[in-house]
DNA sequence: AACAATTTAGTTGCACACGATTTATCTAAT
DNA sequence: ATTAGATAAATCGTGTGCAACTAAATTGTT
């Protein structure tokens, strides 16, 4: 027998993941106004400030984002003159993308900024570890999915 | 003493969000192939498939989605045939949308398709109803850190 | 009645996000 | 050495998402 009342729960928790999602990007463009920064542009930052240079595709797949996306943005944030990019030398296909020295002296000022505005949080009720690692199962259960028939016959 | 450590953690629960609404994104996008429906004209859909007709505004207040957005979406999902919009004769400001008597039909299909892919899913070790719940507190708090002067000054 | 203020959709511009394709380069197998 | 296949980034097209603005209609106040 097939079910077919919606299943309001799982509707609710995508779209308690995508509301949060709009909200917490609503919140760091704010966070970020200062410095004319998107989130996609932060985190694109965050990771360069761990590791830089990197590659194109070693920036993807820390941030689950393609070429597609990733080369129009990092063109803005060259532009903006947060990173710089050049072809590597080796093989000549990858792009290096380095952070500049500007970005290295704002970095403390941006995370300063960031603090200050996560602070206003008090993540009352919220045990904060087990949220992340509930919703990383969650993203792992996703992920197996993907691999599984039903969802691959179009 | 102002703390310039990076927030790793709150970083890291802006992008789990963020990289679960994309993933969740990527998932219906997949279950509703057969539709030709994206899962923003999804959630339209189910709401539209509750209350029907809303005007622009209603189903916007539902969504967290501006006329902006809807207006173009709504545009689309006409074109296919799953809604009709036309204006009020009461208020000539405001658009009605019904779903059509196609959407009508489709409703069930639409749902077991859903729920099949989503049954894929065991959730193991997750506490459904917390996970939404906590999930309702960071964005209860997040709405609240939007009235305040920090976050305010460009 | 007249008109200022408000409200509703629509429009515009910009920035993702991603599938699909293209171009250039590199690697491997002969 | 040559060339088929693989790989990296860029490009293109479509669909959100949202801020800012516009146009039209309604409401409230005098």
């Amino acid at each position: 027998m097939s079910n077919t009342t919606p299943r309001r729960l799982d509707d609710q928790l995508c779209f308690a993941f995508y509301s949060a999602s709009k909200k917490f990007n609503h919140f760091y463009q704010d966070a970020l106004k200062p410095f004319h920064l998107t989130y996609p542009q932060y985190i694109t930052l965050l990771a360069l400030w761990e590791t830089s240079p990197m590659t194109v595709r070693e920036l993807g797949s820390h941030l689950n984002l393609d070429s597609g996306t990733l080369t129009p943005l990092l063109k803005r944030l060259e532009k903006q003159g947060w990173i710089s990019r050049e072809r590597s030398d080796q093989d000549e296909r990858q792009v290096n993308v380095s952070v500049t020295e500007y970005a290295v002296e704002k970095r403390d000022e941006v995370y300063e900024r960031v603090n200050d505005c996560i602070n206003l949080m008090s993540f009352n009720g919220v045990d904060y570890h087990q949220l992340i690692d509930q919703i990383h199962q969650v993203m792992s259960e996703l992920d197996d999915i993907s691999d599984k028939d039903l969802i691959q016959e179009a």
